[in-house]
DNA sequence: CATATGTCCTGAGAGC
DNA sequence: TGCTCTCAGGACATAT
């Protein structure tokens, strides 16, 4: 389930297609279903081949790749250039997807390829094991539409913590439940929202609203530290083996985890209490019973 | 409006 | 061993 760190570090394994031009885009033929794009292939195509690549970026848990028009549509050019005019690509891994510049952790499961210009010839893949994962070519207005701050929050490392807390001081729901909301604050999913309350000591079911003031400037840094950490760590592969880097290698953040996945085994913390599995909002939250008090 | 639940999908692993 | 069943959860649609 790629997350803020997974996601970044996606982005980063990207970066050297930055000044390179999309020369095809194909959707390799397989026996699983397709993945949702937009617009369909052949508009995709029409608006994406030729087209140069501007830059990079990330927005929430989707890796965003802006682009220049190409040769083949000069009738743009007058509005391309400062960002703003211009067209781009968003992937959105979802549970499974990955980006990458490498070869694929196998072939039946490539959703889509873009063959880029240069020397090397390099491919940019949208991989997806279970096809959850989709992949957007967005105009300005439609990019602002799905990506803009209507939809997605402010970046868990871009937002101050007074900020965090009037986002999320008066809602009633779970802070573990509550930090998974995209519009509150974006990047946080369900592993690191497990490792975040843990970090802080808050148990994961308490009401946002039950937190006290002085909580939240202790919930924004761990939740910084953890994410900064697990970014350092070039993010987390699960047992199911599925997160990769852009460079198919993986993360090396699951050897940290103090409670996600660890049901049974004792806290790394106090090291008398075993850690618990929850389901919150049908989604399993591992917690120490003694380190996280309600 | 805020909050809760159902749905999509494939493959791994459990249980018999 | 080979079958069936359950589960994993991000984002969005729909329900309360």
């Amino acid at each position: 389930m790629p997350e803020l760190p997974e996601v970044e570090t996606m982005r980063r394994g990207i970066e050297p297609i930055v000044g390179r031009r999309v020369l095809q885009l194909r959707r390799p033929r397989t026996r699983l279903r397709s993945i949702a794009i937009s617009p369909r292939l052949s508009d995709f195509r029409r608006r994406v081949e030729g087209a140069r690549i501007a830059a990079t970026a990330r927005v929430g848990k989707r890796v965003v790749v802006e682009l220049r028009p190409g040769p083949n549509r000069p009738g743009e050019a007058a509005r391309g250039g400062n960002g703003r005019g211009v067209d781009r690509i968003v992937f959105e891994p979802r549970m499974t997807g990955l980006v990458l510049l490498a070869n694929p952790p196998d072939d039946e499961h490539v959703r889509l390829v873009f063959e880029l210009s240069g020397r090397s010839r390099r491919k940019l893949l949208f991989w997806d094991r279970r096809g959850l994962g989709v992949v957007r070519l967005l105009s300005p207005r439609r990019f602002d539409e799905e990506c803009g701050p209507a939809r997605i929050g402010p970046d868990a490392l871009e937002i101050p913590a007074a900020v965090l807390c009037q986002r999320l001081a008066g809602n009633r729901r779970a802070v573990k439940v509550a930090l998974l909301d995209q519009r509150a604050v974006a990047g946080i999913g369900n592993l690191y929202a497990s490792e975040i309350l843990h970090r802080v000591g808050i148990h994961p079911e308490t009401r946002c609203c039950e937190l006290r003031p002085g909580d939240w400037p202790k919930l924004h840094a761990a939740m910084r530290e953890v994410l900064l950490e697990a970014l350092r760590h070039q993010g987390s592969t699960l047992r199911d083996g599925t997160y990769r880097t852009a460079g198919n290698r993986p993360g090396g953040y699951q050897f940290c985890h103090r409670v996600y996945q660890r049901a049974g085994q004792p806290c790394l913390q106090c090291e008398r209490e075993s850690i618990v599995r929850i389901v919150q909002a049908q989604r399993s939250t591992f917690f120490c019973p003694r380190c996280q008090r309600r």
